[in-house]
DNA sequence: CTGAAAGCGCTTACAG
DNA sequence: CTGAAAGCGCTTACAG
């Protein structure tokens, strides 16, 4: 064993290495220490490779609470999710983890564990670690008061230096700061809709998702506006709204087929429900897309696995945390700490484009 | 607007408020206000009261950072995983935010995205950030140098207060100190391939896995253990490995079928090789059981989706993940800090059973 | 029950 | 190119 590797042993059984014990052990002050870690100041090399060395010896790693408490950011993001397991947001937080890590940063992950409302808590959390900024993902709670919560966090983040950056959600009403970067989600059902009603379909029944939030609302919204474009009126019993899950496209089929409900196409709030009104089809004797046409929404990879493969519409999810990144990183500050909050409502507000991917589980209404 | 309103409003325009601000506003002293958020000291109601009313005028939240510096722990726990998106990963870590959740700590997650070499990186950002400890998420790389620098990474945790914990791969070796909860991984494999022989099956297409990694060494020695135990000799052409992948079930399968392949039943590496393998063997024009039985592994949501649906292990997923973060933030300090880095190679090690799930996909081999 | 003061481990003007 | 010193925002003995 060296002597530099004894040692190395020695400190690390003492304890993490401080700054003062690189600075002691390389025979300089912690500023100079400092200023080859950093290295964004000028110093000789020689006393460069003095300092390297002492670092390796001692195994140092700079405490980053120290660092963020001396000025520096945090290098930290803050993210918050409802179920990590939904692909939905696990494609997000990919791209978000690509995205900062590319950026330098570290993320600090909560989740709301599927209970919406404990968004505010766990901003709190991410908040109290002084995240650089913290990333709301998925839809909006449909609530008032959340949202003008939500508002007052903004502000104070702003004015804190740090921010709000929503992902997959429209921007915060005018007047807190905030960026955002969403999905022309609207669109996509009117256009996954209107593919149906190209294929002769006229019954269209839209299953699932929970009213409670901004995704579904649109995604119904782009429903009723498919058939107001041509003069067709919803009829009531073919809305059934609930949850975004496999387990409840199962059971709402299920039932509209021993109902005898009348349609011959299904829009799925989202894959999973696409998945379970398929299964349920098959278990109830429908061929598909024969004897009725399915439609999902998201594009997750379960759309490509499910016999037939469905016909859905596509979300950039990965890019979209991508962005959501870079706008919460973003062009490095002017050092106008805090300065944009006076800027007014939106800190810029991405939307990005989805499409229809056709296979399988759509064809030509049946006839008579 | 109320008077309290309106300071709030001017504090927030200033940046965050600090200690002192709430201080300076309750009239007392700082310290006197940290017990007060500390509640873990005698202060008079009255006095109390006045600093929770300018905690809360002043929209006061505390700097976690200036906390960990000041000696009490950081209440974050790290989390190394490889690809977020994949349902093995995602199910754990949703164990381990819901138990961190329950801890109140928070979640650091860094991702190698999928390079497993970058964990040791990944593990040194988090040790910069302080977290309390760091959970190794999946199995282990297979490779002497990383595992030996994780040994290493694992002693300067452990005598800096941290700790290193291993879920879903074995303690490591001897010397280094660190926690580790794992399941019977060689024991599914052996169970499930038993099964498959129990049925009447003899060649059995050992399918996918990579290779470097010790969750595949464990399922294809519980495979060959199983043959071994009926006096039977693993044909070397049923051995084929690659990548844990839905696409490499598909075409691994597919070839063999062209290849005319002899075999009666697959055992994939994990439930997503197996999906590909179903669909591989229904394209091909083989019924599944009927013809060929499939068995997977892990029993991740999917499983139970395919058509038919998957026979498999299952994997304790969630509870492994929760049962980290109890190995990780555990029997709270008894102020013997780095101490029990002297007890000792290994910090208690878990393992938790696995066991086979019965489904659609497996039937006893056809005669003849 | 309350306060003055030291200290956690860094960074960064300010001098030299 | 280098160092002494102040300061970031807390917590916690130590006094009273």
């Amino acid at each position: 064993m060296t002597k530099e590797g004894r040692t190395a042993d020695m400190a690390v059984a003492e304890g993490r290495a401080t700054l003062q014990d690189v600075a002691e052990r390389a025979r300089v002050s912690t500023a100079t220490v400092s200023r080859v870690l950093n290295g964004n100041y000028p110093v000789a090399a020689e006393t460069r490779k003095r300092v390297e060395k002492a670092v390796r010896a001692l195994g140092y790693v700079a405490n980053a609470h120290a660092r963020a408490l001396a000025g520096v950011t945090s290098r930290t993001v803050g993210v918050v999710v409802s179920e990590i397991v939904d692909p939905f947001f696990s494609l997000i937080v990919h791209g978000i983890q690509r995205e900062a890590a590319a950026a330098g940063r570290i993320c600090l992950i909560g989740s709301t564990l599927g209970e919406e409302h404990r968004e505010l808590e766990i901003i709190e959390l991410l908040y109290e670690q002084r995240a650089e900024a913290v990333i709301l993902v998925g839809g909006a709670l449909l609530d008032e008061r959340h949202q003008s919560k939500l508002a007052g966090r903004a502000k104070a983040m702003a004015a804190a230096g740090s921010k709000l950056v929503l992902c997959g959600r429209p921007p915060l009403a005018a007047p807190a700061p905030s960026a955002a970067v969403h999905y022309d989600n609207e669109h996509g059902a009117l256009n996954a809709t209107d593919h149906l009603m190209g294929l002769g379909h006229r019954r269209i029944l839209y299953l699932g998702g929970w009213p409670g939030i901004s995704t579904q609302r649109d995604r119904v919204a782009g429903y009723r506006l498919a058939h107001e474009r041509r003069g067709l009126k919803v009829d009531p019993e073919l809305v059934v709204e609930g949850e975004f899950s496999r387990r409840f496209g199962y059971e709402r089929t299920a039932r509209a087929l021993a109902d005898a409900l009348d349609f011959t196409a299904i829009l799925a709030a989202n894959d999973a429900t696409a998945a379970g009104a398929l299964q349920a089809l098959r278990d109830g004797g429908r061929r598909v897309p024969d004897d009725v046409s399915v439609v999902g929404y998201d594009d997750v990879p379960v759309a490509a696995e499910t016999v037939p493969a469905l016909t859905t519409v596509h979300i950039p999810l990965q890019e979209m945390g991508r962005a959501a990144v870079r706008l919460a990183v973003g062009p490095q500050d002017t050092g106008r700490k805090g300065d944009w909050s006076d800027d007014g409502p939106s800190q810029g507000s991405l939307v990005l484009g989805t499409h229809l991917v056709l296979r399988g589980s759509t064809a030509p209404a049946p006839v008579g």
